[in-house]
DNA sequence: TTGCTAAACGGAGACAGTCTCCGTATCGTT
DNA sequence: AACGATACGGAGACTGTCTCCGTTTAGCAA
């Protein structure tokens, strides 16, 4: 890739995520294009389409917070806590960008998706961490982690749909730790 | 309403709502008018929003299926049975129709949402459900009727976006049963 | 029936956003 | 410096949204 092309494809992304979340997904990509310096051909020699600009903004996200993500594991507390304290950092990652919880769950269980690789991380956190719990025998026989991870992103995208406060949702993370645990 | 405007008013929903499911939700409204024998203006006129239409076709839906919502009342079993009768009732009817699940499960908190009302039927269903397991004691304290509404309604939702089987399904309910019986 | 009026219709066309095509400019290599 | 490959960018075709307003029709009253 030649260094102007990288120049502007970087500048693009960054562009289209302040725009996102300040004026919504649906911003007009030409108004985009414009915002950083570039023609709408070169957005959308890059973007092909408005889907792919999202993804690319998406995973510019995730790779910046995904270095982080261990840090759930590291949680004093029993078995209940440390689950909990798990599901709360997943489910606020999650809903820190409109609309994010929806996609990343539903690419979970699809390997062709570009997100699923980007995701990895938060895979095989939550992989450890009921791992870990499994092998203190506190988690029910028949628990998938994939599971986990899906409900979770189920309450996240109900509650980054409804605009649900946290209070709203813990209550909810609650029932499902209780299922997940002996 | 004069009868030539609710002729093409329930065409119009009619047509729209056979438009999205085969075509998708962004189908050209149109294309819709035209199918439906109507001009534009007329259509824009009943509805001046996408959502609008939209939202008429689900209330359509939800009208239709509504009359049988209790059937998953008068289920045979122990506790765990009836909640897994009622969590795979209601998750089925979410999933019906590609968006309605995220669109009712945002809705449902939501008093003022059109939508809302429409889906009296189903909360007052969910709320016998869980007062009369919980009369028999079954029901962990702490656990709200429309908590678990909205749970299911993750998991509709994440089932809905990424076409997962019900044999996917049926394990993140189990976990949400377990969560939710003592 | 006829006449009348308010209600509703419908389609031409303005507008906005998407996306492409291709002549021009720039990069990076020899 | 010269050249090929790569990338740029913007004019404009295209597609879908939505409005405006002249025309039609339903429903009522005489």
């Amino acid at each position: 890739m030649r260094a102007d092309a990288k120049r502007n494809f970087d500048r693009i992304v960054e562009v289209a995520g302040a725009t996102f979340r300040s004026k919504g997904y649906d911003a007009p990509l030409d108004d985009i294009a414009k915002q950083a310096g570039v023609g709408p051909g070169t957005l959308y020699r890059h973007f092909p389409t408005r889907e792919a600009l999202i993804d690319a903004v998406m995973q510019n996200w995730i790779a910046s917070v995904n270095e982080s993500a261990e840090k759930a594991l590291a949680h004093e507390g029993d078995a209940r806590d440390r689950l909990m304290a798990w599901f709360e950092e997943y489910a606020a990652r999650l809903t820190v960008h409109k609309g994010v919880a929806a996609k990343i769950t539903a690419a979970l269980g699809d390997a062709t998706s570009p997100m699923a690789n980007k995701c990895q991380t938060y895979s095989t956190a939550n992989a450890k961490v009921i791992d870990s719990l499994r092998s203190e025998g506190a988690v029910r026989p028949n628990v998938e982690a994939l599971e986990v991870l899906r409900l979770i992103g189920g309450i996240a995208s109900v509650a980054d749909q409804g605009n649900l406060p946290p209070e709203a949702v813990r209550p909810m993370l609650e029932v499902v730790a209780d299922g997940v645990l002996r």
